[in-house]
DNA sequence: CTAATAATGTATCGATCGACACAGAAATGA
DNA sequence: TCATTTCTGTGTCGATCGATACATTATTAG
């Protein structure tokens, strides 16, 4: 009587066909992604992706979560095992300068490029996206309270002020990256942004 | 025999359609603004804009120019007329800074927004956007290399790095600001960005 | 006046969009 | 065995995409 695995079995499998849509997102974006790009390059029939995943837009979301645990998973350990905030912000910004443009992989960032403008019978796509970007910040905004807890940031800095300084660069970093521009040039930039960590935090004060 | 105003005269005023279609694409970017919402936004018929226009390409990157024009001029002589680059750079900066949330417009940057993805078909978009962006760095550049120059600036600097990087913060700002942050946090980015000035010419070196 | 030119409004075009109906195939449970 | 369940492949749905055909209207040139 337990639901099992009752009726036909999937010939494919599910993970493999969601990475495969994450990276057609990730090329083209959520409206420049079609069904016909997304089947093909899931290797499955529209049917079997409705089956699997709903609808376009509930697979862009579980296609955003993975990127989020696959993608997220160097930089977010990077930036959260580092010994202090500042260390744990450069190692997370130069991870991106690197990623950025990884040649095994579309240029740029899913999150920070997918969906920026959008029609508007699918604005909660962008609001979903939007949030995805908010999280990113809050995640920076939390190593900074803990740097302040811990002694190496300044209880007077205003770390959402910071955090959001941060965040900024990488988004720029990352249409840049779309752009075409050199890793030399993305890792300058991520220096830049880094060299005047006293300066930054002096600046944004409560 | 002189081509002059013969035929039935245009009823609507081109140049005002022109801006209405700019903030369709604006707010919408380039996929994401359908035919309906720019013939409804511009108040013409789909044959007359065919007919003003050449096609919605066309018509998006005389958008894109009018932008320039119209959204860049007072920066752009911020960033030319102010008496040393960083001074130049720094007006420029906040000049986003305030305009990105300008309530009177959609929030943002087109060119930084209007199409960081798209489909394959519509790759040349992209491209040209791509290309815009390229030219604003190269403005900032030249501010840059005039303050090399006139003494304001370490010859030894990395001209193209810098404007990158301060580049990259206007175009996260963009995108921040099309989320939602407050003026406030747009403003506190840009503060950030410059408070460093002296470390980030000292970073970047040929 | 007439001929030529050009823009307008209506009414679509073929293509593609995301989504699904349906029949057949492949598994399980009784 | 055979009813039940679930996935697959074919085919296509209505809606919308960007783009036009066509007849009409408004203007200028001669």
């Amino acid at each position: 009587m337990l639901v099992g695995k009752r009726g036909r079995p999937r010939t494919f499998d599910r993970t493999v066909a969601l990475h495969r849509a994450m990276d057609v997102f990730w090329q083209r974006g959520y409206e420049g992604a079609s069904m016909t790009d997304l089947t093909g390059a899931m290797g499955i029939a529209s049917p079997s992706l409705y089956a699997a995943f709903g609808s376009k837009e509930k697979l862009f979301r579980e296609a955003v979560s993975l990127y989020n645990e696959v993608e997220g998973r160097v930089p977010q350990q990077v930036l959260r095992d580092a010994p202090t905030a500042r260390e744990g912000i450069a190692g997370w910004l130069r991870h991106h300068a690197r990623a950025y443009l990884d040649p095994a992989r579309p240029t740029g960032c899913l999150v920070a490029l997918a969906a920026t403008t959008i029609s508007a019978e699918n604005e909660p796509v962008r609001q979903f996206v939007a949030e995805c970007r908010q999280a990113d910040v809050a995640d920076i905004k939390r190593r900074l309270d803990r740097g302040v807890e811990s002694g190496d940031v300044p209880a007077s800095t205003d770390t959402a002020a910071v955090a959001e300084y941060f965040y900024a660069v990488s988004l720029g970093m990352a249409v840049r990256a779309r752009d075409g521009v050199s890793g030399r040039t993305l890792h300058a930039i991520a220096e830049a942004a880094l060299v005047a960590w006293d300066q930054v935090l002096d600046a944004a004060r409560d």
